[in-house]
RNA sequence: GGCCCCUUCGUCUAGAGGUCAGGACGUUGCCCUCUCAAGGCAGAAACACGGGUUCGAGUCCCGUAGGGGCCGCCA
């Protein structure tokens, strides 16, 4: 049978970082087998679910470009086939009614944890002969009081429980909504789920719905339990943690590539390799290479990896990408030529579309704003000769072009004896307002004569 | 508390009994250099601890410690 998987958010907020990789290595899976990616959305819980959330978790996959095969299924579309099942259960012995109510539950819990115990539903209603009814119930399973249930992990190997741990515990409430674990058991059986690769934090929900699915009489799919990402204090990463969410990162500035290559090496490798294309993952993503340990988020290795993207996309694609960026800060600009040289200038000194868009404003305003320390250490009375031998010998420049520039920057130095650093700089912040910039004959070439000699003037006027 | 999972540089990790314990991010120094980056080179930096097994253990076994998860008519 080929490979079926499945991710399954529950729309109750943003989509967190830790979620999204897990469906990285859904998604990876299933493309290097050539399997189906099902998505599926847990929104059971009626007052947590929201349908912006689901809209977000939608949008941040197709912007990740994790492309679903099937789906969003909805668990709330589902109720009857819940039910069904459930009925179907009681009918062959494999589960019962519970009249129980919350509050007895309750009070026997309670006195089990007064003994330092930990409360097991002890089968009241078990055995009860001829049910009443007309009183509301839930639902139960008949699980075994001895043996041990075994979960085959493709991570982490066998992981065995006793079935003593394990009671009677319910699947369908009260309200006839199905518990968690029968949701999940129903949908990955009717959806032939063939792997189930989800966080650790479900091993121990595990062994009950193995016990589903034998009650059932269906296939036990293949598990595989990813451990947790952590934040820095090793505690599980959480928005105390900085950003969690991938709509954040996307505003921040990140690449989609970025993101899933950082997501995909976290708890994954392959060998000592560290930038992988999208085709590369698929090609080399197995569970075999996904490790036991829980991983750290490290925010500078992802801010890393985005430079290198930046630096190393085509750069059209990133200059289409900072266009929006610049709109927030109110500058339009439209992708053309102009812009794609300024993005090739400054992009090796940018590690995130943001930096990007803040670092080429002075090439796309009208009027540069200095710095006030840049200002007030190289817009000074030196400056002026040198401004001014500037302006006449570029007035009757032709070839505005970067060979031309240094020529005449040479020329300049040499004959007043000054070292290049010491033109460059007060020329610097008069075309740009700040210290730090791209090489300063590129700056020249890129924003034009015109635009220079009125920069050069305008510093001049500052400077009187 | 019970059950379960995890443990190699600060961080991500390679390592499937014999390695000078490798790479990457970060960090330090140097080179390049008109500033800042990028890039290049070099360095510091790890097998949690204790017992076994073995000629030999980061690798296998058992403990200890530490971290994490789950113990709901939440998901």
């Amino acid at each position: 049978m080929s490979v079926r998987v499945r991710f399954a958010p529950s729309p109750t907020g943003a989509l967190h970082i830790g979620g999204v990789r897990t469906a990285i290595f859904n998604w990876l899976f299933a493309r290097h087998h050539s399997g189906k990616f099902i998505l599926r959305i847990e929104d059971t819980d009626r007052t947590r679910s929201t349908e912006e959330s689901i809209a977000e978790i939608l949008d941040a996959m197709k912007w990740l470009g994790l492309d679903w095969d099937e789906g969003p299924f909805r668990q709330s579309d589902r109720l009857s086939i819940y039910q069904s099942y459930s009925q179907k259960l009681i009918q062959v012995g494999k589960a019962y009614r519970c009249y129980c109510t919350q509050e007895e539950l309750e009070a026997r819990r309670k006195g089990a944890e007064k003994l330092g115990k930990v409360y097991r539903y002890e089968g009241t209603c078990r055995n009860l002969k001829s049910p009443t009814t007309d009183k509301p119930y839930a639902i139960r399973l008949t699980t075994p009081e001895v043996g041990s249930i075994e979960v085959q992990d493709l991570i982490r190997g066998t992981i065995t429980f006793d079935a003593k741990e394990i009671d009677d515990f319910i699947i369908q409430k009260t309200d006839g909504f199905p518990t968690y674990n029968f949701a999940v058991v129903i949908d990955d059986a009717t959806m032939d789920i063939t792997h189930v690769i989800r966080g650790d934090d479900h091993i121990a929900n595990t062994p009950k719905q193995i016990l589903i699915y034998e009650a059932l009489s269906q296939e036990i799919p293949k598990f595989a339990h990813v451990s947790t990402i952590l934040g820095s204090d090793k505690a599980k990463l959480s928005k105390r943690h900085g950003a969690t969410s991938v709509v954040a990162y996307r505003e921040m500035g990140y690449l989609p590539e970025a993101l899933v290559n950082f997501l995909a090496r976290l708890g994954w490798s392959y060998g000592d390799q560290e930038i992988f294309t999208k085709q590369e993952l698929i090609e080399k993503f197995t569970l075999e290479n996904v490790g036991k340990s829980p991983a750290v988020f490290n925010p500078e290795k992802l801010l890393w990896l985005n430079g290198w993207y930046i630096r190393n996309k085509p750069a059209e694609e990133i200059a289409e990408l900072i266009i929006p960026f610049l709109k927030k800060k109110g500058i339009q600009v439209i992708l053309d030529e102009r812009l794609i040289k300024i993005v090739n200038i400054l992009r090796e000194r940018a590690k995130t579309l943001v930096e990007l868009a803040n670092s080429s404003d002075y090439f796309l305003v009208d009027e540069v704003k200095y710095e006030e320390a840049a200002r007030k250490k190289f817009l000074t009375n030196e400056a002026l000769p040198i401004f001014e031998a500037l302006i006449e010998r570029l007035s009757s420049l032709d070839k505005f072009t970067v060979p031309e520039l240094q020529k005449i920057f040479g020329e300049i130095t040499e004959k007043r004896g000054l070292k290049l650093v010491q033109i460059a700089q007060p020329v610097r912040v008069a075309l740009t307002g700040g210290t730090v910039s791209p090489g300063i004959f590129e700056v020249m070439e890129i924003l034009g004569k015109e635009k220079v000699i009125e920069r050069l003037e305008r510093a001049i006027r500052e400077i009187s």
